[in-house]
DNA sequence: CGGACATTGCAACTTTGAGTTGCAATCACT
DNA sequence: AGTGATTGCAACTCAAAGTTGCAATGTCCG
C-alpha cells in the first residue's frame, strides 16, 4: 500500500479539515503581526482578532506566544532558494545583496531582525531567528568569495565574513535605521564601495605601488 | 507642568530639593532598564522598584512611559564630544568608528538602537532616538569626507552617507546581530575594506583601466 | 521657631488584558 | 444519520498597570 503518509488506510486518516486553513491563516497573521508590532507587543488575543478566529482556538493549538511565533517562523522559512551564480563577482554579490534586502524588507525578515535585536535573551528564539537569518543566504556567499579569492580577484587578507556582514549591515542600516528602501542603485553603490574601495581613483598612488613592486623583483 | 518658581526673594529661586536627586536616580535607572529589557518591556513599576522609590512618585512626574523614556534619553545625550581630526582619513575614520562602536555598546546606545529598530511607529520617540544616534557622531564625519574628497583622496562619485552608513551598519551588525565585540582590529578591517576595497590587489586590471584611459581619445 | 507649601510614601482601589474552562455549535468522515 | 474532533462563545481567574486619598516628611521663609 502506497503510504507516503503515516497511516495505512488509503483514505485520509490524517484529516485536514478546516484545521489546515485555520493554521495557515493564524501563522500568516502571526508573521504579519510580528513584523508590525514586534515580538513583545504581539499577543494571542490580537492575532486572533486580526485573523478573525477565536483566541481559545489559538491557545489550544499553541500554548504560548513563543510556541506560536516559533512555528510561524518555521513555516515561513521553508523556501530556501538556491543562489544562481554567474561567475562575475560583482554581479553575484549584487544579486546576493538583493536577496538579503528583499528578505529584510519582507514581514518575515523584519520580524526576524527585530527578534534578533530585541530578544538578546530568549536563547531559543534567538537561535531560530538566527537560523532564519542565515537561511536567507546560506553558505553560498562564502563559496562565492572563496572562489573569487582563489581566482585572485580579491585580496587574500580580506575576511569573507567581514565583507559579507559589512554589506548586510549596510542594508540593515538602510532599511531599519534610515527607514529607506534598499534600491538596486543603493545596493550597487554599497557593493562597489566594498569591492573597489572609496580610494579607487587614486591612480597615481596605485601605479606607484605597481612600479615599485614590478621593479623590485 | 513647570513649577511656579517666581518668588520675590533673590536667593535660590530654583530650589533643588531632594527632588533633584530623585529625578537623577530615576532617569539613570530608566536608562539602565531600557538597555536591559528594552522599551516595550520597560514598566514604571519596575523602574520604581529598581530605583527604590514609589511608583506613585514617578507617575506624578512623568505621566507615561514614553515621557519618562524621552526625558531619560534627553538627559543621557548631553555630552556630545568633539571629534579630533588628524588629517589622515584612515586614522580619523577609525577614530570615528570607535566612537560609534563605543556608543553602540553602551547602555544608552543599546537602548537607542533598540528603539530605532523596534519602535518604527511612535514618531516622537523615533525622532529622539534618531537625534541621540546622530548625536554620537554629529556632522563632523561629513566634513571629514568632504575634505578628503576635496584633496582627491576619495573618488568624487562616492557618496559620503553611503560610506559612513556602511561603516555604521557593519558595526551594528557586529554588535547586535553577531553579538560580538567591535574590537579595534575589526573596526580597522571594516574601514580598510571600505577605503581600499576588496579588490585592491587586482593591479593588472587597474593598470589596464589606467592605460585604456590614458591611450584612449 | 513655626507654619505654609511641596514632595514622597503608602495602601487601597479601578482598569486592562492575558490566559482558562465548560458548553454549545459545527464540520468531516464513515 | 451518527460519532468524534474542532471551533466559537461567554464567563471566569489572575496579574500587572495605572489612579486616588491621605499621612508623613522635608523645605522654604518670615
Amino acid at each position: 500500500m502506497p503510504a507516503p503518509k503515516k497511516k495505512s488506510s488509503p483514505h485520509a486518516t490524517e484529516p485536514k479539515p478546516r484545521g489546515e486553513a485555520f493554521v495557515q491563516t493564524v501563522l500568516q497573521v502571526t508573521l504579519q503581526q510580528l513584523a508590525d508590532v514586534g515580538f513583545e507587543k504581539l499577543s494571542i488575543p490580537d492575532v486572533a482578532a486580526r485573523a478573525g478566529v477565536n483566541r481559545t482556538s489559538i491557545y489550544r493549538r499553541w500554548r504560548t506566544k513563543e510556541v506560536l511565533v516559533r512555528h510561524a517562523l518555521d513555516a515561513a522559512m521553508d523556501h530556501s532558494e538556491g543562489l544562481a551564480t554567474t561567475g562575475d563577482l560583482r554581479t553575484d554579490l549584487i544579486a546576493l545583496a538583493q536577496t538579503v534586502a528583499h528578505f529584510l524588507q519582507s514581514p518575515t525578515g523584519t520580524a526576524v531582525v527585530r527578534i534578533l535585536l530585541a530578544e538578546g535573551s530568549n536563547p531559543e528564539l534567538r537561535l531560530l531567528a538566527n537560523k532564519a537569518y542565515g537561511n536567507a543566504s546560506d553558505r553560498a556567499p562564502f563559496a562565492l568569495l572563496a572562489q573569487a579569492k582563489a581566482r585572485g580577484e580579491i585580496a587574500p587578507d580580506v575576511d569573507a565574513s567581514t565583507l559579507l556582514f559589512t554589506i548586510a549591515g549596510a542594508l540593515m542600516h538602510r532599511v531599519f535605521v534610515e527607514q529607506g528602501r534598499a534600491t538596486v542603485t543603493y545596493i550597487a553603490q554599497v557593493v562597489d564601495l566594498v569591492l573597489k574601495g572609496a580610494t579607487r581613483y587614486a591612480k597615481e598612488e596605485l601605479l606607484e605601488t605597481h612600479y615599485r613592486s614590478a621593479h623590485a623583483s
